[in-house]
DNA sequence: TTTTGAGTTGTTCGA
DNA sequence: GTCGAACAACTCAAA
């Protein structure tokens, strides 16, 4: 038997894991060499909190790996088949990767080993059912989440796979080593961020199924709790497979259960679109919308992205993002319903924002997302629906205390008041700014657009 | 083939 | 303060 490449990348596990035990087994005791190569196209266009999220994964990954994960900086064209030949590999073993640019790679990646006479073995994919594979009676994919839902359940999918014998690891060809971490302030980070990895995951999952699962139904639109499980950067980065948290809801009854997989179901639906639609990555998924009108980017968006636009939860939001990487998801829609409804910018602007900054950004979920807010997306918001920005910090922050953590100044006022620093004498004696724009107006505006758009079809 | 019911997450207004 | 209705039209899925 030959030495085998396993090449990682959305998938920086080493349980449950179908490639690596592909590859393991194809060395049947040669050797493996754990391969990540960082790729320019996907590194240069993110910000410092995902660069240092994935910096942390693979070092917790190397770690389980004897230390052996070699890291190449450059195109995966050039560097796998230069690292599979240095090592006289046989294949290159990956996880199936859906979405638009990963199958693009793919493609020009084992084009060039099948020209030095090697195999890409792909096995497995980051979901439960691989992306295309739920298909209606005629062969075509659900348009609408609930007939994919159910369907999907129906498809079913494989018990977690076991984990590999001992393997013996290559140590051959040169690592670039590890980027450095670029936050100085790492160790002054809240939790989350100082978390990363399969045993973080793991923990941090078997701690949301003993504590929080059975209040999530209600407990996971409150943001200024810790209500949500908090694993989707863990399956952004692969740390863990949603096969294995399915195993694991199967058993359990109640709400919780049921909205928690449900959740899972709509990564898988939007993971299927995107499939079957590529170009909705970048594109309105119902064409029309492409010809309403929107506003350039200017002010309005920069104050958007700072934290600074007058209204206290869409600021939280915002500033949640720069400062953690991370939104709590009833805020995510909040703030995109505020910067497609109130600031009338197209969604992609804001899409492209989120994916730098987010740490579990994905695009099938963030673009669908945002799609769905805009209106244009698979089962879309019905046009009426428009966030109210206040009284949803109203309802889903009701002390204020989300607000007064990411708004320091508004920390001074009490209770449910920081959402209204206008109606307060000292509201904005901490130097918050004034709202940008006047939501119920900007509601009615936005309702306009929708209907010239739809006048203009007929 | 035709028909029918349904479709993530909301807001406002008036009784 | 509470509650129910109205807010478009269309596409999709299933019978």
């Amino acid at each position: 038997m030959a030495d085998q490449v396993m090449w990682f990348r959305r998938d920086l596990r080493t349980a449950d894991h179908p490639a690596l035990l592909a590859a393991v087994s194809a060395a049947d005791g040669s050797r493996v060499l754990p391969l990540f190569v960082l790729d320019d196209a996907l590194w240069g266009p993110s910000g410092t909190p995902r660069r240092d999220r994935l910096v942390r994964s693979l070092t917790t990954l190397s770690e389980s790996l004897d230390g052996a994960l070699v890291v190449r900086r450059g195109r995966p064209e050039d560097v796998v088949p230069a690292v599979a030949a240095e090592l006289g590999a046989a294949a290159v073993h990956v996880t199936g990767d859906a979405g638009p640019y990963g199958r693009k790679r793919d493609e020009r990646v084992a084009t060039a080993l099948t020209e030095a006479g090697r195999d890409l073995v792909v096995t497995g994919s980051p979901y439960a059912v691989g992306p295309g594979r739920v298909l209606n009676g005629s062969g075509s994919p659900y348009q609408v989440f609930t007939a994919f839902h159910r369907a999907w359940r129906e498809h079913g999918w494989p018990d977690p796979a076991p984990k590999p014998a001992a393997a013996r690891w290559a140590r051959a060809p040169e690592s670039d080593g590890l980027p450095a971490l670029e936050d100085r302030d790492l160790a002054d980070l809240p939790d989350h961020r100082a978390e990363a990895g399969e045993d973080a995951a793991h923990s941090r999952w078997v701690d949301f199924l003993e504590n929080r699962l059975s209040g999530y139904a209600t407990a996971r639109d409150r943001p200024d709790l810790d209500g949500t499980s908090r694993m989707s950067e863990h399956l952004k980065w692969g740390e863990v497979h949603p096969r294995t948290l399915l195993r694991d809801l199967a058993g359990r009854g109640g709400d919780g259960a049921r909205v928690y997989s449900e959740e899972l179901g709509w990564r898988e639906f939007y993971a299927d679109v995107l499939w079957h639609r590529p170009e909705t990555a970048r594109e309105y998924l119902r064409p029309e919308y492409a010809g309403m009108a929107y506003d350039e980017p200017g002010e309005g968006f920069e104050a958007w992205c700072a934290g600074r636009t007058g209204f206290p939860f869409v600021d939280a939001g915002m500033r949640q993002l720069l400062e953690l990487g991370w939104i709590h998801n009833r805020v995510r829609m909040v703030v995109a319903s505020f910067l497609v409804k109130d600031l009338h910018v197209e969604w992609q602007h804001g899409a492209r924002h989120f994916l730098q900054h987010l740490c579990d950004g994905d695009l099938a979920s963030n673009n669908h997302g945002w799609q769905w807010v805009a209106g244009s997306g698979t089962d879309a918001a019905p046009y009426f629906r428009i966030f109210n920005p206040v009284s949803q910090g109203q309802k889903f922050d009701p002390d204020g205390d989300y607000v007064r953590r990411f708004v320091p100044e508004l920390a001074h006022l009490d209770g449910a008041a920081a959402h209204e620093p206008w109606d307060v004498e000292d509201g904005y004696a901490h130097g918050y700014p004034q709202r940008i724009v006047e939501h119920k107006a900007e509601r009615v505006e936005s309702l306009a657009r929708l209907k010239a758009m739809q006048d203009a079809r007929r």
